[in-house]
DNA sequence: AATTCATTTCGATAATCATCGAATTAGATT
DNA sequence: AATCTAATTCGATGATTATCGAAATGAATT
């Protein structure tokens, strides 16, 4: 449910993400500016200026030290470094944690669900029928076997067709049967 | 004068600088998906998450295919390691290629200049004299050697204090002087 | 060919944000 | 203490943009 929001990274891309504030960056990797001096450079008035100094500090891009009347500017290596790190596909994948991976199911079944819980047709679009099945198949108890008879009795509450429920859910993978007879299970860890 | 423009930077920095966007691209991380399914994931409606695709599509850092009815769309790697070598001093500096680093000496000096070219006062502000001084100094030729009585003249253009000018053009090292007597020249690959 | 379904485009709206002038604050110099 | 200078904060404005409904497009199945 909770997850790391990414509201930090969206901040430091923000701070980014503007034209002017990206050229200070780069003066302030040549060397340290005062803010006077940036206005200027950049043809921008100081409270434009500090106004884009305070979004880069606020992500820790740069940082300011009082210097007589000034307070000069200057770049923040360690901040810089830190964005080496962040593009692997492991660390992508954290940034999406804190979304519901099963709304998508949640919102098929529902478009085709009445209100009894049973579903108003077996959807063709494959990726749906997909979503519909994963939540038929949450009916069954891991680990748990159970004869076809007892399979067609569950599946019943959702479709009259307990034949073609029955084949897709075998599959596709989230029930697996042994012997012409019966004795079907549960398959885990597919979602 | 002309230098890269960092318009594609700020682009690619803008299509990460949306939580939504973020999410898209965490997402992606794990495996493709289709519109619809991001946007039921995401709680937005379809064109919201058309709109953001395009987004990072135009930066390369999706693709789409089509597979049925759906286009899935997919991360592309590539424009993953792109980013990896982004952050070097080297290549920030070059973000900022396209600034007129003498904007902040020309504004100074047009702050203390008359109409006809000379200076009402010498700044009493360090970073304003410095200024002033680059712009003086560009009265004297590179490699050409002058007599006191020489820099006088020159120096009188600018300001009847010929004394502290040319104490101060040495002090800042734009200008140095062997012997005595006099012979002053100019002191090359300072700004 | 007709139809169905997902996506995209278009137009509108509300929110966010860059920019700047005016006023205030904070620091340093006299 | 009084004054000067640069920086910051505040309020307002114009531009950009995220979002969505409605309509158009495009691709695939019947």
């Amino acid at each position: 449910m909770t997850g790391t929001p990414n509201t930090e990274l969206v901040a430091f891309f923000k701070a980014l993400a503007d034209s002017n504030r990206l050229k200070i960056v780069g003066l302030l990797a040549q060397q340290p500016y005062s803010v006077e001096e940036l206005a200027a450079l950049l043809e921008l008035k100081p409270p434009t200026v500090s106004h884009h100094l305070s979004k880069l500090a606020e992500v820790g891009l740069v940082s300011a030290r009082a210097e007589g009347y000034y307070s000069v500017y200057q770049l923040e290596e360690a901040a810089l470094l830190k964005t080496r790190l962040l593009f692997s596909r492991d660390d992508l994948t954290s940034v999406a944690e804190d979304v519901d991976l099963d709304a998508y199911d949640r919102k098929v079944v529902n478009d085709y669900s009445r209100t009894d819980g049973s579903l108003k047709t077996l959807p063709a679009q494959r990726k749906k029928l997909e979503a519909v099945l994963r939540y038929v198949v949450k009916s069954f108890k891991p680990g748990q076997h159970y004869s076809e008879k007892q399979v067609n009795q569950i599946l019943a509450r959702f479709h009259a067709d307990t034949a073609t429920l029955r084949r897709e859910l075998v599959g596709y993978g989230l029930m697996q049967r042994e012997g012409g007879g019966g004795d079907y299970w549960r398959v885990e860890n597919k979602r």
